[in-house]
DNA sequence: ATAATAGTTGACTAATTAGTTCACTATGTT
DNA sequence: AACATAGTGAACTAATTAGTCAACTATTAT
């Protein structure tokens, strides 16, 4: 019973957006609510802080982003394609962020976890949590690349944290840089990490 | 003539620190001055803003570091070393910086960059810079060991990239998990990267 | 010694910020 | 119809913020 709105989710879709294309400093509750259009009453109606909200709005976005990895990562496919895809599926869609926004934005957790991480413990840890998620799938992507004798890959989950650090590094410097070109050699550098041969780098 | 006085690197200095265990977005002026003891009215007779200031501690900051890399980086050298020598350099620093802090700090350029990059153009251009300055130390030394025929790389630049794309994503990863340990598999992880021989691997 | 000047200070303004309060409104339930 | 309640809004406070200013002080060159 009571009211219903959709001013809860307009929150989170405005704080995501703006802590990404700005950063989690420069986003003021204020500029939120503005962008919401949302009343700052209601925001404290919904959420505490501007550290809760985003919290809530991490675990969303990431809940469906999941879809996705589960499509792009499925068993079915090659091990060593999963991944090929994962970096095409990574370049494409910062290219439209560009096309959009004027800007390559990087990914979410990493620019914003390596900005609030000495001094927002909640968001620190939740981001902590995506990226170990992230992290699996790459690894089981190696784990079967290896069993399948496509590469030599004894310890993939030292595989998956070098990819992973090579990955997020990338998209990073691209968004440092504001190029999605530095995200073309995405593929050739987890491959080289990976120890994949010449022949295998060829596009299936 | 006139009064001679510290407080201009007492305030680069302080802003330095501040961003570098914090953030850029949570220092703001008041802290700066109060850190470096030096009133508001002294900050705006050297320096017209925040992102001013910031733009010369930078500066300064990577100034003083040059002189390191130039030892670490030296063509006496042999090339592989070099990339070795720089990785337990940075973790030992790593190291060093969590015992006094308490945190994992990372790269303070990258972090930086990565916050600030869609609203400091100034900051943008100059972080830039540097990190275009430490690539060139790497591709120096991607190119020497290819000419001694130690590693296959025909595009040392290309190569500079994927490693310090690798090596800041995880100096990232370190500072967001506030772990150094993330760090021990710098080297291996770039001489994968390299494709350097197993038995090359081992320490010199 | 003293004048020119580099640097300091504290009090000030105006804007922005986070967070509160409470009366109000719309809607599902009975 | 009317009641309970989920959500709204506008005005408010108090703190923090960036930035200004003019009088002041210490130092150095002459």
């Amino acid at each position: 019973m009571g009211r219903v709105s959709d001013a809860k989710k307009r929150l989170m879709d405005a704080v995501s957006e703006l802590i990404w294309s700005g950063s989690y400093g420069s986003t003021t509750i204020d500029h939120i609510c503005e962008r919401a259009g949302v009343k700052k009453g209601s925001f404290y109606y919904f959420f505490e802080s501007k550290s809760e909200l985003a919290a809530e709005a991490l675990e969303a976005g990431w809940q469906s982003k999941q879809a996705e990895l589960d499509r792009i990562f499925s068993p079915m496919v090659p091990p060593l394609d999963r991944i090929r895809k994962y970096c095409e599926f990574s370049y494409t869609f910062q290219r439209e962020i560009k096309e959009k926004h004027g800007r390559v934005l990087g990914c979410p957790q990493f620019a914003l976890g390596a900005e609030v991480c000495t001094q927002e413990d909640r968001l620190q840890k939740k981001i902590q949590e995506i990226l170990d998620y992230k992290r699996k799938y790459l690894e089981s992507a190696i784990r079967d690349a290896h069993a399948a004798g496509l590469i030599k890959a004894p310890d993939p989950a030292a595989k998956a944290r070098m990819i992973l650090a090579y990955y997020e590094g990338l998209l990073t410097q691209a968004r440092i840089q504001n190029d999605v070109d530095v995200l073309r050699e995405t593929v050739s550098g987890i491959f080289a990490i990976l120890g994949v041969k010449e022949k295998e780098t060829a596009v299936a």
